[in-house]
DNA sequence: GCACAAGTGCTTTTT
DNA sequence: GCACTTGTGC
């Protein structure tokens, strides 16, 4: 292995192979690039890809560090770099009935947690005003994280006796949560871990094997660890002691959600042999932006003494402007990326990283008005649009019947004249019959009680369920997915709206089918079998399948979180202000306005070359008009750092005159991304519409003796047929009985 | 059961 | 300012 091009920190940690290291990677210090050796130079020593872990956040880091890995040493299949979620699954999916949940366990989501919390306060007379979801899903989520369950919980709170009404009937909640989740054979991403944990530490056999698979363990970002997560890792490491965690305490911005900084502040005394190496030499910025970052994060009191530096020269100095309001400072944004962009800069090389999503808004608006193209990454992935949810809630049902939550969100979407007193009594009755929902609507009487209008589609709604997955086997992802879109009446109710939001949505599921589709085939290229079990999973675990890849030509728009990771040359941080950065409930508490400087740092630290700063002197912010106060952080950062000319406010009329330079509209006319005429989308609509066309005429025309061309086993031969099934004799699988109307069967 | 009107309350986001 | 939730009348 070539580690010449490592510097000396580096190398050593890279050959630093036996026993535990804390390596602590400033921004921008080459961290990503000192792991994917050590992994390679494991390997090079003979040490096998498969007894290697490597654990990350999310799943992006993940790819890109199996990526580099396998640039330097060829592919390992075997080697497990994943997150903590989809390790917790995997461990659990090889170990569900010591988990003591049954074999296609699925996992759920927020929505999915808040719809099972209002069950519950629903069931049990609970006021929702007194108690809202959000709360009670956060405390769960905490308890969870500290490894607590419900009966921990009310023992800490003083006993069911001692305890006050409020932990009662937070403990009330929290037990019927859990009895619910596994009663739908179900756990959300807490449990995971916590599933995970248990089944390691209470089965020394199973424990002993993947302490013995796993030689050599490493965590990224271990300063985002949480208790459990932890936890998991020492038991895993403990038998070898070969633990590897990387990680910078400036860069811990998610302490809101569980992140405990302790992990990495004590990691020298939770391994008392650890070797701490710091990697101090930064590659990224230039001498005033790493100055400027350190000014502002060395006001932070818990954190490890270390100090960025760079061989790179001083550079540009960092800009602040103080605009007349939040317009202003958005023309002025533009501006400055127009006057850069005319310099030799191309689009993709500027980003605008906020505080606040709600902060985008004005800055699409000027882009736009400027004919710049943007890209904007919003936490508002696919996956979590309404109509992908219901799809996936559908597809859901077909792997796992037990799934209630599944079950509810698609009764009666699309409306089928199923209210909320008929759930309730057929969920009543149910749980009498210890039966699912979906077994009890299979049930002719049942059917019969539900009102007139809502009998017809909700048996097509079951039927086409159950004959997914009974033909499961035989279908591609694509088929069940256009089989449920079609049999569900879902694309129709879609379709019959004729509004601008349903033509939306119908768009949205053709992506979605793209994206299933893509999904297929990356498996089957790969050589393996692409399941609907096994995409369910990755969409539940793989939150952020549509976020950022740089793409050419845009400036990108992100909050200062998803920036994490990530680089540019020019960096503009908007909204300097008090109340918004940091936000306004981080002005009381120490601790927090600690996270939010280290936020301001991970977004100082984004930029290569060139960094704005602004703020608005006046500010809408919540339909409300406000004058504003400089940010707390730049009244912290050195002025000596900052270019003279910024420091001022700009109104229109300084402007045209001003230093910065007068719009030149030289780039008007610039050419905006045309519609393209080509529709991508065409031949998902056509398959989705044949799908729906079989269910309806339910006759192929298919008879014995036909050449046939299937979606999943290619060509065959049909041997007979009858109403409802279609027996095919495959080139690649040999005899199939397939389902008439959803078989993908095309004669030729 | 459903459509529409009024009311609320608000960072950040991964899995 | 807006999106999402809850309440009301048909």
């Amino acid at each position: 292995m070539d580690l010449q091009h490592l510097n000396e920190q580096q190398r050593e940690a890279a050959l630093h192979t036996e026993g535990p290291l804390l390596i602590l990677a400033g921004a921008g210090s080459g961290k990503t690039q000192t792991m994917t050796h050590r992994i390679a130079y494991l390997i090079e020593q003979g040490v096998s890809p498969y007894e290697i872990l490597a654990v990350t956040f999310t799943n992006k880091a993940a790819g890109e560090m199996r990526q580099r890995v396998e640039k330097l040493v060829g592919r390992c299949p075997g080697m497990w770099i994943l997150t903590f979620h989809s390790m917790s699954l995997r461990i659990l999916r090889e170990n569900y009935e010591a988990a003591g949940y049954a074999k296609n366990f699925v996992v759920y989501d927020t929505v999915d947690q808040k719809a099972l919390i209002k069950n519950i306060l629903k069931e049990q007379n609970i006021d929702q005003k007194l108690y809202p979801i959000p709360y009670l899903l956060s405390i769960i989520s905490k308890e969870k994280e500290a490894d607590r369950g419900p009966e921990e919980y009310i023992e800490l709170e003083g006993g069911l006796q001692g305890a006050n009404i409020k932990s009662r009937t937070v403990y009330q909640v929290y037990r019927e949560y859990q009895k619910q989740l596994k009663n739908n054979n179900a756990m959300d991403f807490d449990d995971l871990l916590r599933n995970a944990y248990h089944v390691l530490r209470d089965h020394d056999e199973i424990l002993a094997a993947y302490q013995n698979r796993f030689a050599y363990i490493m965590v990224d970002e271990y300063q985002d660890t949480n208790h459990i997560q932890y936890q998991i890792i020492s038991l895993l490491a403990r038998a070898r002691q070969n633990l590897c965690v990387v990680g910078d305490d400036d860069q811990c911005i998610y302490e809101w959600r569980g992140a405990d900084i302790r992990n990495i502040l004590d990691f020298e005394k939770d391994f008392p042999q650890a070797k701490v190496i710091k990697l101090e030499q930064n590659y990224r910025s230039t001498g005033n932006i790493l100055a400027a970052a350190h000014s502002v994060i060395r006001n932070n009191r818990g954190r490890k003494q270390k100090k960025l530096w760079t061989e790179q020269e001083e550079g540009h100095k960092l800009v602040y402007a103080r605009l007349e309001n939040d317009k202003e400072e958005a023309a002025y944004v533009v501006r400055q990326i127009r006057l850069l962009e005319g310099a030799h800069r191309d689009y993709d090389d500027f980003a605008i990283l906020y505080r606040t999503n709600a902060q985008s808004r004005l800055f699409e608006d000027a882009l736009r008005r400027a004919g710049i193209p943007y890209q904007i990454l919003s936490g508002f992935s696919f996956y979590e649009r309404k109509e992908t949810k219901d799809m996936i809630s559908y597809m859901r049902l077909v792997v796992n019947p037990q799934d209630e939550m599944a079950f509810m969100r698609v009764i009666n979407e699309p409306k089928r004249g199923i209210g909320e007193k008929t759930v309730d009594k057929l969920r009543a009755l149910a749980h009498v019959r210890g039966q699912s929902l979906l077994a009890l609507l299979g049930d002719e009487e049942v059917l019969a009680g539900l009102p007139a209008k809502a009998r017809e589609p909700v048996r097509e709604m079951v039927q086409a369920i159950e004959l997914c997955a009974s033909e499961a086997a035989n279908l591609t992802i694509a088929d069940i997915y256009d089989t449920l879109l079609a049999r569900t009446g879902y694309m129709k109710a879609l379709e019959d709206q004729h509004t601008t939001e349903a033509d939306a949505r119908v768009e949205n599921l053709l992506d979605f089918r793209s994206f299933i589709y893509d999904f297929e085939s990356e498996k089957k290229a790969a050589g393996e079998e692409a399941t609907l079990a096994e995409f369910l999973e990755k969409v539940a675990t793989d939150a952020d399948a549509d976020k950022y890849e740089s793409e050419s030509g845009k400036v990108t728009l992100m909050t200062l979180h998803s920036a994490k990771g990530l680089e540019f040359p020019v960096v503009f941080m908007p909204g300097m202000e008090d109340g918004l950065f940091p936000g306004h409930r981080s002005l009381d508490s120490e601790d927090r306005m600690e996270e939010e400087r280290r936020l301001c740092y991970v977004g100082m630290t984004r930029a290569k070359e060139r960094l704005f700063l602004t703020s608005a002197e006046y500010r809408v912010l919540y339909g409300q008009g406000n004058f504003t106060r400089e940010s707390a952080f730049m009244r912290e950062l050195d002025k000596s750092l900052l270019d003279a000319n910024g420091d001022t406010v700009y109104t229109p009329k300084r402007r045209a005159a001003g230093s910065l330079g007068v719009d030149t509209g030289s780039m008007d006319g610039f050419a905006r991304p045309a519609y393209k005429p080509y529709d991508p989308l065409r031949y998902a609509k056509q398959a989705v519409r044949e799908k729906a066309a079989a269910g309806a005429a339910g006759d192929d025309g298919l008879e014995a003796g036909d050449s046939v061309q299937h979606s999943k086993f290619g060509r065959g031969l049909v041997l007979e047929t009858d109403e409802k099934t279609v027996t095919v004799i495959f080139d690649s699988v040999g005899r199939k009985k397939l389902a008439r109307g959803i078989a993908q069967l095309k004669k030729i």
